[in-house]
DNA sequence: CCATAGATCTCGCTG
DNA sequence: CAGCGAGGTCTATGG
């Protein structure tokens, strides 16, 4: 009845047991089990966003009697399926990928339109300026002396370790002999991080997405 | 057909708009709509493990003619549906908790059961010891002199963020005039966060879940 | 309620 | 392949 091979929709009293990066028991009950064409599998329960268990994208799944079975590298899904309560088979159906507006790139992009709103005397603008303790999302370089604006963007709400990552740029920028400033610019931030930023030579400016 | 008091599942022809944290649109095509009792919604396409859109628990769901619409907070989830392909009803879904082994928390415990093999003249043991910059994971504190040993755990890798975090209590306590040292214990250790520990005064341990 | 940090994070990108 | 960081992260926990 269940072709592995497809997609489908199973509603079954069920007991599963995982094993591979953790390992975890769920005692039996009746479950939403999704597989799809990827070899991605998810058990959901009655409540929660997030499945209860899974496994990701090329997984592969095997029946053995009533057990189900998907692998993958060193983890193992098991389904002991002890009565099936329905079972849909899902054709046709779509990959399309979603579009998001508002992400922290189209943030900075605004930003950098805006660029005379909050810098003067640029000479170069960077995005994922490259260090060793990783990219800065934003560095503003000014003119003559070079003084390098180093600014953490995040698209909502920043918090406290917001601050440290923009200091560990800073202190990589001071340890290069280069003078700087670093910045946090985002919409909101934590008051934990606002008090951070004050006592460690952090700007936080303030900045909303435009309609 | 569709009750929108109840748990379901649907697969449908449909498009669907988000607006809220951010802004996303998803062209018509045919998706699997999970619908749970604690108000969460799920949409899925036929690949990947998360969904493409969603509302979290506690969004209440709308019918009006053929679209149904999920509210929460200032967040809309829009589901135009133009064909109805599937429709079940789901009673008596479970709500099991699952049991995970091999958390942060086993990994402590692990730790502290076999604390002399890594720490010697222990007078105190704090788990998630509170600093104004957040709780210390695994703190050890020695006799007469108090000097602390300020650990940070991850269960798995640790990554660059991890060591700032460590250096975060570390300057705290420095601040606070205590003689201190910062660790990463954990099984593996990104290369730059390794640099970065040896550039900065942070001693790493590896460590393994015992089976 | 806000803030913080874990997660079998997932996912995408870059080297 | 690894490594790094974003995410409408979600979720649990503590203040």
């Amino acid at each position: 009845m269940i072709d592995v091979t497809k997609s489908f929709i199973l509603y079954a009293q069920c007991a599963i047991s995982y094993d591979g990066r953790a390992k975890s028991e769920l005692q039996q009950g009746n479950y939403i089990i999704m597989h799809k064409s990827d070899g991605s599998i998810m058990i959901h329960g009655g409540t929660l966003t997030t499945p209860l268990n899974y496994q990701p994208p090329g997984a592969i799944l095997k029946k053995i009697e009533n057990i189900l079975i998907s692998t993958r590298k060193n983890e193992t899904l098991t389904i002991r399926i002890y009565d099936i309560k329905h079972y849909y088979q899902i054709n046709e159906w779509s990959t399309h990928k979603i579009a998001i507006q508002y992400t922290e790139d189209d943030l900075r992009e605004q930003i950098i339109k805006n660029i005379d709103k909050y810098f003067t005397n640029i000479a170069e603008i960077h995005k994922e300026f490259q260090t060793p303790f990783g990219p800065v999302d934003l560095l503003i370089i000014e003119r003559e002396d070079a003084f390098h604006n180093v600014v953490e963007l995040k698209r909502k709400h920043a918090n406290i370790s917001a601050c440290t990552q923009v200091e560990r740029y800073v202190r990589y920028f001071t340890e290069c002999k280069i003078k700087c400033q670093g910045y946090i610019m985002c919409p909101s931030i934590s008051k934990g991080a606002l008090n951070y930023t004050k006592s460690h030579d952090i700007k936080f400016i303030g900045v909303d997405f435009e309609k």
